[in-house]
DNA sequence: CGCGTAAATTAACCTGTGTCATCACGATTG
DNA sequence: CAATCGTGATGACACAGGTTAATTTACGCG
């Protein structure tokens, strides 16, 4: 069941027994890819995507100096760059963050689905689409809140979706980033991003010790990253840790 | 000819005369909406999507502080909240900025034309993907560019897209924004956005009147920005102002 | 045709974050 | 076991952009 995770907990969009059958059997190919692995890069032809089975994944522009910013982080159960499939050259590349398996979908299987299948279909753009709401809300974090901010922020979204895909328990979970990579996240510089780290230690507020994350005060954190899970249209049906933010914006 | 705009120049998704016959049939009615308007509030059910014909609109997140973060403009031809279609539910608002036409589409229309026109419903989804690749480039903005980069790439963008709708000649363009909406696109203050546009005005490179945009050096403003504009997909067959910044990633 | 309000402009001052530099620690490798 | 490299930690200083507040300009309207 490699498509276990996609589309877990998305409101509205449960895949019908028939739909996932036929998910899996769009798969190619499963392959296992070592970290920091540049996969798609901008302006080539693609004629495959790839659904995330382990591990994290990236997407990122660089500018002229080499200085990168990332526009998503991937985690388990997402299908990280099915935007290729009508787009068929992307803007920006893709690489592995921490190792990760990946199953590998043919476009001309996609294709196919979307010949047949106009309900799995549209399941498919829903989810390209949770991916642009997501872009949304990492722009109000660049663009409105300060460094601790939007630290916060991510860190929130981040075990919002872990908890989602079975990897957070709502306090704790793994993620194979360092302090670099939640730079080129939240637009700072690694110096400024370690003092923002060792505030939010000393606060006891969230302890980030790059393989693992410890949330200590889940609803302070959100509170700090000004952060409403209700962009990520998820309803955890079990288990709702961060309890009234669960719920999309009424 | 109401959707004459939509997709216009993008790249390998030209409508056939059929699709978009279909298309302008799907629209309802046609409305005149004050500027400054609100349309769409985040977390309501929608069952109709709209199409801008006229004028510019916003799709915008306020913090708790009643700051806002603009996370998409657009101009005549796209199609402004086409991705309700799918979700139903939107994580932002939608308003209008200046007067506005637009054309009312409703959700049971698309709903036939994904069930009848697979190739109809590929160029939507990929209209909406166009919408998240310019969210991809105002992140790279927000997260690596100082405020006169940040400004000089919004007004590129928006030079060439309103050369593909047919409302610029690459120089000169009217855009019904003040300063404060610069602001709110760019993640700084209105003061600062007038320092900004001070500097473009001596240096001669580009002239801001809120009513009118007049860009002295194209190319000059484009570097400074960073700006390429491969993301947004266009191919103009005619009249390629920007020259070389035209073309897709190599 | 003067009034009222929104927008633009500018100055003075302040602060959050960048820059630069150094050091510590642990893991890997020759 | 010394050397190297990636990562993290920390201090001193600089500056881009924020904040506050006052003034000017533009323009619709009674």
């Amino acid at each position: 069941m490699f498509t276990e995770r996609f589309l877990r907990h998305r409101r509205g969009v449960h895949l019908t027994v028939e739909e996932r059958a036929r998910l899996e059997a769009a798969i190619g190919e499963i392959k296992t890819l070592p970290p920091r692995t540049n996969i798609v890069v901008a302006g080539e032809e693609l004629n495959q995507s790839i659904l995330l089975l382990e591990g994290f994944m990236s997407r990122y522009i660089d500018d002229r100096n080499g200085l990168r910013q990332l526009v998503a982080v991937h985690v388990p159960g997402d299908f990280v760059d099915l935007h290729a499939f009508p787009l068929k050259i992307l803007d920006h590349d893709v690489a592995t963050m921490t190792p990760a398996t990946v199953a590998i979908v043919p476009h001309a299987q996609l294709e196919a689905i979307t010949q047949d299948l106009p309900a799995l279909s549209r399941k498919l753009w829903f989810s390209t689409l949770i991916d642009a709401a997501i872009h949304r809300a990492w722009l109000f974090r660049l663009g409105r809140l300060d460094a601790v901010g939007r630290v916060a922020h991510f860190l929130s979204e981040t075990n919002v979706r872990l908890m989602s895909a079975g990897l957070s328990d709502g306090r704790r979970f793994a993620l194979g980033l360092i302090q670099s990579d939640l730079a080129e996240i939240c637009g700072l510089t690694n110096v400024h991003i370690n003092r923002v780290l060792r505030q939010l230690r000393e606060e006891k507020i969230c302890v980030f010790r790059s393989s693992l994350v410890e949330i200590l005060e889940p609803e302070q954190l959100a509170a700090m990253g000004q952060f409403d899970p209700a962009y990520l249209y998820i309803d955890l049906q079990v288990a709702e840790p961060i309890s009234s933010r669960q719920r999309p914006i009424s």
